[in-house]
DNA sequence: GTCTATAGATAGATAGAC
DNA sequence: GTCTATCTATCTATAGAC
């Protein structure tokens, strides 16, 4: 009986130190992109030592995928709430803009997609990360009443991935407005073919 | 008269050496990104020491302006060859839609946008890129009879970007002929409401 | 099974040879 | 002025202690 109290405390231990590892990749993946997603960076943020790090993820390529996993689940539940309380063009396109906006959120985004470019694991993943997008948007657009094809929803994907990146790279103040100017425009363009 | 010729020897030398780096530095960025911009693989690709580079370019920051700088100018030279021949909104997504699906261009616009995040001195030079898209995006517009407004030309920008970095990153079979469908779409929207 | 000291790779910078 | 041997810093992996 104590063995088994035993097992479990270590269990949940071992857990723990997952979950820390993770949540600190995740961390650096929003401050500082893939770049800055090394053993010794992760170490310092947990308080392992980075040769412990090798004890959960043996290699790096073990450690990427973990954390590129977590952070495509963290993206998905992100994506879920972007049509939550949506009711009109207008508030779909404020959230967009509000979301491509958010340099941490795009700098997670852009190491993924370096991280699909380079290893063909993560590519796998990444792209359940874009069916989730797909069905989001999906939603979306059938919320205001439009009729989801493909080329309609692409669009507002590339969008939205387009103006987060441009956003992230020149830092501009006017950001979020400009990129509400051009989602509301994308948006009354689809609304108003309609159909 | 001697000395004459040999100084210019030398310096014909000297500019070659720093022609044939910053091919080199923008080979490996078409290639692998901006993680693969190191001082050895610039070294191996042009036969120079590592350390003989750092005469060149004394620190990384150095090497990383003038690999970005030239990336910038290439890609600007790219980018007016936009407008060039085209004379319909079917051509110009066809031809925005083979650039986008051309992954090298795309690493080249990613290590730009990655370098852009990390290093101040980087953005300033990207944001004239910017300016040129923007230049080139406004003389397609008007050449399709559609009034250049600011909202427009960062439709077609933001899309054209996302579409790229998705690409990449999902390395699809069908990718051109979705980029392309959408950029149709955009096109057909934006010459549809005119003025 | 959990953790660490240590080794091995790779990148970047400097002092100094010629 | 041009180039290199060498040092330092950083990151990753392994053998082995407990």
């Amino acid at each position: 009986m104590l063995y088994i109290v035993w097992y479990t405390y270590q269990d949940t231990n071992m857990q723990d130190r997952r979950k820390k590892i993770l949540e600190a990749g995740l961390g650096i993946l929003r401050e500082q992109g893939l770049a800055g997603l090394t053993q010794p960076r992760i170490a310092a943020k947990t308080g392992l030592r980075q040769s412990h790090l090798t004890y959960y993820y043996p290699t790096r390529a073990d450690l990427l995928m973990a954390v590129t996993s977590a952070a495509i689940e963290a993206q998905l539940v992100g994506a879920r709430t972007l049509t939550n309380g949506i009711a009109s063009a207008e508030q779909a396109a404020a959230k967009m803009a509000t979301v491509a906006t958010r340099h941490e959120n795009t700098r997670v985004l852009a190491a993924l997609n370096q991280a699909a470019d380079q290893e063909p694991a993560v590519r796998a993943l990444f792209n359940e990360l874009l069916d989730g997008f797909v069905v989001e948007l999906s939603a979306l657009l059938e919320k205001l009443e439009v009729s989801p094809t493909q080329a309609r929803i692409d669009l507002l994907h590339g969008l939205f991935v387009g103006l987060s990146i441009i956003d992230l790279a020149t830092g501009r103040k006017n950001g979020r407005a400009r990129a509400k100017a051009s989602l509301n425009l994308a948006f009354d363009l689809l609304s108003g073919e309609k159909s």
